[in-house]
Parts: structure tokens; C-alpha cells; sequence
DNA sequence: ACATTAAGTGATT
DNA sequence: AATCACTTAATGT
């Protein structure tokens, strides 16, 4: 395996980073590429090397609502848990941009968790991060307004790729913050109208973020 | 030029 | 804020 997981993990020992290397395989994938969906079993968990995946709940009908992205570093809270209790997936995972990940396979987990301390960190991390993600999510769904919901998810986007176009579809917006297109489309209206953004067909610019304007 | 897909809008609930 | 019905604009073939 290629030299970019060591450069990616320095808070692992190197022995560890061996392991990691010797039993994952990296995998490659293309924006809109899904990893994981609802009902689904996993016998390998991700770490994300570069790119981001975006999780997802979906009810019973299909309806779509964004929780949290992945970047860098993360591993799928999800993964951790299904992989351990034979369970399958109850969330959708999909690659937001080109993502390339490590799948570790199951039986690693318990062998690294006693043979290594920094995989034990690196395990509870990433409960603590997605259980604060997800406080984040249900703050979103049950004290924000739709406009507030749509600028957050917009930067929370820009920010991920450290771009100021967001390629994104308002059907799309839409569909991750589970509302329809046409109030997707005026609140965007709303924004551009106050300056902080611009529209164009596929694609939204984000013009200032508190006060000040973006670059790049 | 034509078809398809994305975006904009008024009216209604 | 959701849904419907329709228009307009952008893009692909």
C-alpha cells in the first residue's frame, strides 16, 4: 500500500500503520459513488483519506435528510457499530466530491482495540464526533428555519472542498434537507438578495460569509 | 432546431 | 413551508 497512509495517521504507531496497511484496501470513488445504504451489512469499516462522504437517514418512504459529513481522518461511527453487532446499516453513505478511503476488515477491530492505544482513541473519537454531529443535525431539524438551514448547509459544503462553488442542484439541497425544490429555490433567492450568495445553473457561489468576502 | 433538465414564479392550502 | 401548475432559461444532441 502506498506510502499516503502514513503520512495521514501520525498520531498511530508505526506498527499499527503497518497493520493498516498491509491488511486494508484502498478504495478509489467517484462523486455521487455510494458506499454504504440502509439494510445493507458491512464487513470492513472506511477511513476516510481525502474527499468526504455524506451520511444519510432515509425514512420509509425514501425521503432523504442529511446528518453529517465525513473528511479526513473520520471513520463511520456506523460502520464501528454494525461491524460489531452483525447489524446492518441503517444510514446511506455517499462519496460528496473524489474520496479515497481504507477498508479495514472486521476482525482488526477488536485485535488493534487491545493492541493499541492510539486505535482506541481514534475508535472513541470518532463516537464523540458523530454524537456531536448528530446533536448538531437534530438542532438543525427542530429549532432552525429553512433559510438558516440552507446558508449552513451551503458553507458547510464550501468549506469541505475550501472552494466558494458549491455544485449542487437545488433539487438536490432540496432532497438533503428534505423540503422541496421551489423553497429551496426562493430562499436562495432570499440570500442572493442580501449578498451572500449567487446562483447559476448547477452551481452556487458563495459571496460573503460574516461580513467578510470569500476568496479562492 | 429540438428535447431535456434546471430554475423561477404565482396561486392555493 | 408544501404542492401544483406553469413559464423561462440553460444545456445537450
Amino acid at each position: 500500500m502506498q506510502p499516503v497512509t502514513t503520512s495521514q495517521f501520525t498520531e498511530f504507531e508505526p506498527r499499527l500503520i503497518e497493520e493498516i496497511e498491509k491488511s486494508g484496501i484502498l478504495k478509489k470513488m467517484g462523486a455521487g459513488e455510494e458506499l454504504m445504504r440502509p439494510g445493507m451489512y458491512v464487513r470492513s469499516i472506511p477511513i476516510i483519506l481525502s474527499g468526504s462522504l455524506k451520511i444519510m437517514r432515509q425514512d420509509d418512504g425514501g425521503n432523504e435528510t442529511f446528518l453529517y459529513f465525513l473528511t479526513k481522518g473520520d471513520t463511520c461511527a456506523m460502520s464501528l457499530t454494525c461491524c460489531s453487532a452483525n447489524r446492518p446499516s441503517t444510514v446511506r453513505a455517499v462519496a460528496e466530491e473524489p474520496t479515497e478511503l481504507i477498508m479495514v476488515p472486521v476482525e482488526k477491530l477488536d485485535q488493534w482495540m487491545t493492541m493499541y492505544p492510539s486505535w482506541k482513541i481514534f475508535v472513541f473519537q470518532a463516537y464523540q464526533r458523530r454524537f456531536d454531529d448528530m446533536l448538531e443535525a437534530v438542532d438543525s431539524l427542530a429549532f432552525r428555519r429553512m433559510d438558516e438551514r440552507i446558508w449552513r448547509l451551503l458553507k458547510k459544503k464550501a468549506a469541505l472542498q475550501e472552494k466558494r462553488f458549491v455544485y449542487s442542484t437545488h433539487q438536490e439541497l432540496a432532497d438533503e434537507l428534505s423540503t422541496s425544490r421551489e423553497v429551496v429555490t426562493r430562499l436562495l433567492k432570499k440570500l442572493e438578495g442580501m449578498g451572500k450568495i449567487k446562483t447559476h445553473r448547477n452551481r452556487i457561489e458563495i459571496i460573503e460569509v460574516r461580513g467578510e468576502t470569500v476568496r479562492k
